[in-house]
This record gives C-alpha cells, sequence and structure tokens, in this order.
DNA sequence: ACCAATCTGGTAGTCACTACCAGTCCGGTA
DNA sequence: TACCGGACTGGTAGTGACTACCAGATTGGT
C-alpha cells in the first residue's frame, strides 16, 4: 500500500531536513544569519545547494518551521464557545505553549527546549526572520478565527474575533521575547499567561476553566 | 546658512521620492508587486535604477515609507501619565490615524485618502510588504513604549507596557484592514477606537479626551 | 570663477530563488 | 529476477534584489 510506502518516505524526508535545519541553526548563530549563505548550510549538512531548497522553500523557512498554529487550533475547537473569546484564544495558547516546550524535539527535552531558545533568538534578532514570523502570526490568527467556529454572517462578531485574536497573539509574542530573555529559565506557559493578564484583566486568565486538556494538569501548581 | 541651503535641498530630494514612489504604487497595484521590477519603476519615473535605491533602501520602503511612529510618539508623551496603559496609547492611536487620514499628502484630502488605502491594500495583500510592515508595527511598539517614560529599573512595569502596546498595534492593524476592506468608507478614527474596545472592553475608550475625534460626535460628513 | 558637497549614473559582482533537465534510489509488479 | 513508475537528488542557466566602487553633473556658497 501506499500507506507504509510513504510513511517510509516520510521519516527518511523528516529526519534529512531534521538534519538540514540543525546545521543552519547552528550556522546561523554561529556566524550570523545574513553572513550565512545557504551553500554554506548546504555543504554543512552534506547536501547540494538544491535540496535544500526543496525542503525550504526560502531560506527564512530553515528556522521558521512552525506547527505551532494546528495545536493552537486543535485546543481551540475544543474549548467551550460559552467562555470569552480572549479567554478562549488565551487558554488555547497557554496550553499549546506548554506541550511545545515539552515535546518539542523528541525524546530529549533539554535539547528540544535549546533548539527552540536558539531559533527564537534568531527570530527575534535578525529582521528578516523576524517580520516572517509576524506574518507567520498572522496566519495564525486567520486560523483562530476560523477555529472560533462564530458565524460568518455578523460582520460585528467577526472583527470582534479578529481583534481578539490579533491581541492575544500580540501579548503572546512579547512573552516569548521576554522568555528568549530570561534564556527560557522561566516557564513559558506562565510567562504568557502573564502577558495575558497584564493586557486583558487578572480576570481573564483561568489556570484549570473548561478547557480540558490534560497537559495542563501536570503543569503550574502555582496559583 | 546650511540651513536654508538644507531645507531647498531637502525639497527637491522630497520631491523626487514623492514622484518615484507614486509610480511604484501605481505599478504595484496595476501589475502586481512581485511583476514589477524595481528597473521598471525607474523608468516610470524617468530615473536610472541607482536613483531609487538612493531614496528607498528597499523595493518595500517605497510602499511602507512611514512617519505614522513619529506621530504616535509624540501624542504618547503628551498624554497624562495618570490614565491607564491601554487609554493612553490607544488614543495616541486614534489621533494619529486622524491627523493621518486628513493631512497626508499636501493639499488633497481626497487623493490622499486613495493614496493611503492603495498603500495599504498593497501592503494587506503582499506577502513581503505584509511582513516588513508587522515588523515595523514592532519597532513602534519599542518607540511607544519609550515615549510612555516609565522608569525601566521595574522590569515588570517595563513588561507590562511591552504587553499593552503590542496589543494596542495588533487591534489597530485588524481596524486598519477593516478600514481597507470598506475602501475607507468608514471613520478609519473610529473603527480603531471600535476594535480597541473590542479588545479591551468598552470603558477603556473614552472620548472625553478633547481631541475631537470621535465616533459619539456626528461628524458624518468630511469637511 | 572656483570649491566642496551632494545628486546621479554605470559596471560588476553576490546571493536568494526558479525553471528545466538528467541521474538515482526504491517499492511493487509481470 | 528483471522491470517500471514515482520519489529524491543534483547540475545549469537564468532573473532580480541589492551592494560595493568609481565617475560625471549639479548646486550653493566664497
Amino acid at each position: 500500500m501506499s500507506d507504509q510506502h510513504s510513511t517510509l518516505r516520510a521519516q527518511r524526508r523528516a529526519e534529512t531536513q531534521r538534519v538540514i535545519q540543525a546545521h543552519a541553526v547552528r550556522l546561523f548563530t554561529e556566524r550570523g544569519y545574513d553572513a550565512t549563505t545557504v551553500t554554506d548550510v548546504a555543504e554543512a549538512a552534506g547536501v547540494s545547494p538544491m535540496t535544500v531548497y526543496r525542503h525550504f522553500p526560502t531560506k527564512e523557512d530553515l528556522v521558521l518551521v512552525d506547527q505551532h498554529g494546528r495545536l493552537v487550533a486543535e485546543r481551540i475547537v475544543a474549548s467551550s464557545a460559552a467562555q470569552p473569546l480572549v479567554r478562549r484564544i488565551g487558554g488555547a495558547l497557554v496550553d499549546s505553549a506548554a506541550t511545545l516546550t515539552r515535546g518539542a524535539r523528541g525524546d530529549d527535552v533539554e535539547a528540544g527546549e535549546r533548539f527552540l531558545l536558539a531559533r527564537l533568538r534568531l527570530m527575534i534578532s535578525t529582521p528578516a526572520l523576524r517580520a516572517r514570523h509576524l506574518d507567520n502570526h498572522y496566519a495564525l490568527q486567520r486560523a483562530i478565527v476560523d477555529a472560533l467556529g462564530n458565524d460568518a454572517t455578523d460582520p460585528e462578531a467577526a472583527f470582534h474575533a479578529q481583534v481578539a485574536a490579533s491581541a492575544c497573539l500580540a501579548a503572546m509574542h512579547t512573552a516569548l521575547v521576554r522568555w528568549a530573555e530570561d534564556d527560557g529559565r522561566t516557564e513559558l506557559p506562565d510567562v504568557i499567561a502573564k502577558a495575558l493578564a497584564a493586557a486583558f484583566g487578572d480576570d481573564i486568565v483561568e489556570p484549570t476553566g473548561g478547557v480540558g486538556t490534560s497537559e495542563s494538569a501536570g503543569r503550574a501548581e502555582r496559583r
């Protein structure tokens, strides 16, 4: 069956992607993003420049690959529609961050978080990466609005959802920057929750609300 | 005096910039951003490609030039520090938008608004422009935080200011998109105010700021 | 008339990125 | 086992944004 077939292929493909990306982030961190050419990355990874472009459509994608969006959207649709918008979105962002900082990269949590931090630092300090990263947030905003599932007939409600989503994402981004500045010593979900509270008021962030994600049970005994 | 000297030079310089930018936005709108080369813009403006690069460091800057930041910062420092953060920032954004939609481009208000709309549409629909525009917001965020003038010793207060600024800017951006979708038929400051109210609650936007831009004041007709 | 600063233009080069084409590997089939 | 179709990979030759480096032209002030 092409099923098994494709999973085998997909594994190899994912592995080469991982190797290329690892070398890319390392080189970018060592020499700087602009000072490193795609050819440099290809040589370090032992492939041709063509292969790099096959796996990553642009140089920026070597740092920016992100499955964050899917995670957030899933948690949004799972959230109770009775809650206020900001709480639904904020809860999904906090939970997704908890998942990301944990199982980011295979088994080794430590290495996964270091890798995430390295990518984040690049995204923050390199203008081109920062710009594309913020644009990804823009796409994520649309995904969130879709996941909220409000009827699209009411333009006022749609506008409200757009505003809530963009403001929440902006707060999260600020939290990410703060987290990176702290070298990841603090707990990312907590920082995000604090940012949301700072923006929308302390009452908007509820630790164990109607969001039935089991991950949230394991973390953050504070509050 | 080098004063008069420089102002004369600056006038010529500003004029050529204006011409180049006008042709650029026109061509980008007609043929699309990616399908238009810098050489095309240069030919249309009657200058060499080199001259274009002298005035606009990147192709994106042909659309993105923005003095918006300075306006907002000025209004922030002029605002009362007693008000809550979000109100100070939001008020500055609304007022700046009112200034921009009015005196954007010389004498002709109509043309100025059309030009602003054309640029905005490009910024929203073209990925590269959208990304850089959002990154400009990131720089504007820092400017706002600086203008707020909170003491930098307290990291908590600084974080709070960062979050408030980024969330306000995100709400404003959503309002800009909405305004562009409406082809500028609505009043931009009102849309921004509505977005801020949607994000932070109706009570946060107060028309009592003294500046005459508010949805309650019935300035339905321009002029 | 002369000087100095600025504006403008040309040439050559780097680099990201894109077709277009060819070789290679690999799982399943006659 | 020999073969075939679909992938992954690689090379070549471009385009286009952008950047030195250099040379002529214009302009404002002495």
